[in-house]
DNA sequence: TAATTATAATACGGCCCGTCTCGTATGCCA
DNA sequence: TGGCATACGAGACGGGCCGTATTATAATTA
C-alpha cells in the first residue's frame, strides 16, 4: 500500500499526554498510601494538579482510571512463557510466576480493590475480566492444550474447568484473606493434586 | 445446678426486637429491588420507619447489617449432610447443594456485595469469613477426612488445598461473571477431575 | 419516683459527587 | 494571520449521603 491510513486528527487542542500521565501517576501514588475507599477523584485531581474535569472527560470512573493505571504501568503483567516438553513442569512454572506477582503488596491491594468494584458494577466487571482474568485463562489454556497434544494430559479433560480450579484457588486465598498468600510450595501442591488426583491407589 | 445463671438485665428501656426485625426486613427488601451501591442507611431507616440512630446504635456498618440479615434469614444456609460410604459421591452431593444455593439470585447478589465490602474493609473481611466461608471449608474438610479414614483418598492429601480448589472454582465463576453459574454437571466435572487427576494413563 | 436506656424524628456540618462555567492554551485550516 | 474547535486548570454549584447531636417520649429497673 502506498497510501497509509492516516490517523484522522480531530480538530481542536489535542489531549495532553502530560496530564494523562500525571493523573495515572497520582492514582498509583495514592494507592500506595491510602485505602481504595479513601481515594477520591477530587483527591487524584489535586495530587496531579489537574482540573477535575480533565479526569471526568477521559475516564468514566475511579475504577476505570485505576485499572488503566495498573495495566499501563505493567504492574500486573507476565511475559509469555516458553513451553518445555513437560506440561506439569510448565504449569508449575506458570503458577509460580503468577503467584510471585500476586504477592506484591501493590498488586494484591489493586486486585482486591478492582475485584470489589467489579462486583458492584456490571459494566466494569466485563472490562476487568477482559483486562486481567482473560489473559490468565488463556495462558493456562495454552499450557493445558499443549499437554493434551503431547498426550501427557487426558484428552477428555475439561480445560475450562481446570483453569477455573487453578485461578479460583489463588483468588479464594487472596480474597478470603485468612491464609498466607500463595507461594512456590502451593504451586507444587496444586499441580501435583491436579496431576494425580485424590483417589487412593 | 439449682441456681441458673440469670441474664443480668441492664437498666433502662430494652432493645426493641420489632425495630430490629424491621430493619433486617427492610434491608433484605431493598436488596431485592436495588443495587447494593444504591442502598443507604438513610434509605433502610426510612423503609423500616425507624430512626437512623437506631441503626447506628446496633450495627457498625451497612455491610454488617446486611451480613446479619443474610445469616439470620437463613438464605445462605445448608443443613449438615449425612455421609455415605462413597467419598466422591458425598463430595458431589455437597457441591450440588452448595451450587444450588449459590444459583439463587438473591444469594449470588448478596455474596457479590459482601465480598466486595470484604475487600475494602479488613475488619469486615474477617467477620465475613467467619460467617460464610468458614462453614463451607469445614464441610469439605469433614468429607475429605472421612474419605481419608475410609482409605478412598490418599492419606498424604492436603485437605486445605483441595478445599481451596473447590471453593475457588465456584467463587471465580461467580465473581468473574462471564460464564454461567455452576450447576450439577460442573459438580460432577470438578469431582471427577479431583478424583482422577489430569495425567494421561 | 428517680435513674437509665431505647426510640422516632429531625437538624446539622462535612465530604464528595458529577456538572457547569470561566478564562486561557494549543492545535488545525483557510 | 485569524478563526475555529477542543483541552486545560481552577473553582463554583446543587445535591446526596455520611455520621453525630438533639429533643421529646417510651419502657424498664431499683
Amino acid at each position: 500500500m502506498v497510501h497509509e491510513v492516516k490517523a484522522k486528527r480531530a480538530p481542536g487542542r489535542p489531549r495532553s499526554d502530560a496530564t494523562r500521565q500525571g493523573v495515572l501517576d497520582a492514582a498509583i501514588d495514592l494507592m500506595s498510601t491510602h485505602a481504595y475507599r479513601d481515594i477520591t477523584i477530587e483527591g487524584i485531581a489535586a495530587t496531579a494538579r489537574v482540573g477535575k474535569q480533565s479526569i471526568y472527560r477521559w475516564w468514566p470512573s475511579k475504577a476505570d482510571l485505576l485499572l488503566e493505571a495498573y495495566t499501563e504501568r505493567s504492574i500486573y503483567k507476565l511475559p509469555p512463557q516458553i513451553l518445555s516438553g513437560d506440561v506439569f513442569a510448565d504449569l508449575e512454572v506458570d503458577l509460580v510466576r503468577y503467584f510471585t506477582v500476586l504477592r506484591q503488596e501493590m498488586v494484591s491491594k489493586g486486585v482486591r480493590s478492582l475485584v470489589a468494584e467489579a462486583q458492584l458494577d456490571e459494566t466494569f466487571r466485563a472490562k476487568f475480566y477482559e483486562a486481567v482474568w482473560r489473559k490468565r485463562c488463556e495462558a493456562v489454556h495454552r499450557i493445558l492444550h499443549h499437554g493434551v497434544a503431547l498426550r501427557q494430559i487426558r484428552a477428555d479433560v475439561d480445560v475450562e474447568a481446570v483453569a477455573h480450579l487453578i485461578h479460583g484457588a489463588s483468588l479464594y486465598r487472596l480474597l478470603s484473606g485468612t491464609s498466607r498468600p500463595f507461594d512456590e510450595d502451593d504451586a507444587r501442591t496444586v499441580v501435583s493434586l491436579l496431576r494425580d488426583g485424590l483417589k487412593a491407589r
